[in-house]
DNA sequence: ACAGCTATTTAGAACCATTATAAAGTAGGA
DNA sequence: TCCTACTTTATAATGGTTCTAAATAGCTGT
């Protein structure tokens, strides 16, 4: 499906800008991991046009609220952002601030046994810091 | 152990200020969540002299870096740090954004099976984030 | 107890990621 | 085309955290 229509279906009118951040963000067989900073470097190299940095923060934002992006669990002073919007889990490399993916089949099984009442769990995430 | 005696075992001089943040976090059965913001109000709450911010952020910073707190990674525009600095894990309840403590037994073993060359594990995380 | 040294505290400034603002531009339907 | 609501944009504002540099306080050797 073209990002037009998955936008316009999405209730976001598929601007330019839009489109041309979801060819940055999916046109790739990887997903990956992006602070803001980092996405804006990598528009200013793939693109032409200028996106001013609040268009950047609005459309990760719409992109995260309709859930084609997540937000990482990390303690930085950026906000992490995945484009691997399945459960799965992070190495994170504390001397560079890397993110580095875990399969589950890498973390082994995961039970939680305690539950909250009237809760349902929504997702399990697994942050393994790392150091030299 | 009194506090001073521990301070000064790990390399940090019992100041009066210090000893007075230990107070807050330490003398009591509970262990708990916090921010710095909310660790300034419960100073000025408890303790009739003033301590700077600056001091309540070095403080915490130079007890995190003892091993006597810890950071837990969550995205929000605040850090917080728990007094509980065991093996555990939280339920993060998206709804009224708090933390519930998660025994390390309520989890299950976990067992990071991929290794990175070079590079140790420090931590293990867990957070489960809880919906209606 | 004192001197001298270093660690610590402090107020305030600086920093910087993020959010808010408000004006100009744009998409899509009638 | 016209209208309206949505979107983009530059810039200002916000707010948590860190830095700075001067004052203070703990520690050690004498």
């Amino acid at each position: 499906m073209k990002y037009s229509d998955k936008l316009r279906n999405s209730g976001l009118r598929p601007t330019k800008q839009r489109l041309q951040i979801c060819e940055i963000l999916f046109d790739t067989e990887k997903t990956f991991h992006f602070t803001i900073n980092e996405l804006e470097k990598k528009i200013k190299d793939k693109i032409d046009d200028k996106i001013s940095l609040a268009t950047i923060y609005n459309t990760v934002h719409a992109f995260e609220k309709k859930g084609y992006l997540k937000q990482i669990p990390i303690n930085s002073n950026q906000t992490y952002f995945d484009t691997n919007i399945t459960d799965h889990h992070h190495f994170y490399d504390l001397k560079d601030g890397k993110l580095i993916d875990l399969e589950n089949s890498d973390v082994g099984p995961l039970k939680i046994k305690r539950k909250i009442n009237g809760k349902k769990i929504k997702s399990i995430e697994v942050l393994v810091k790392l150091e030299d």
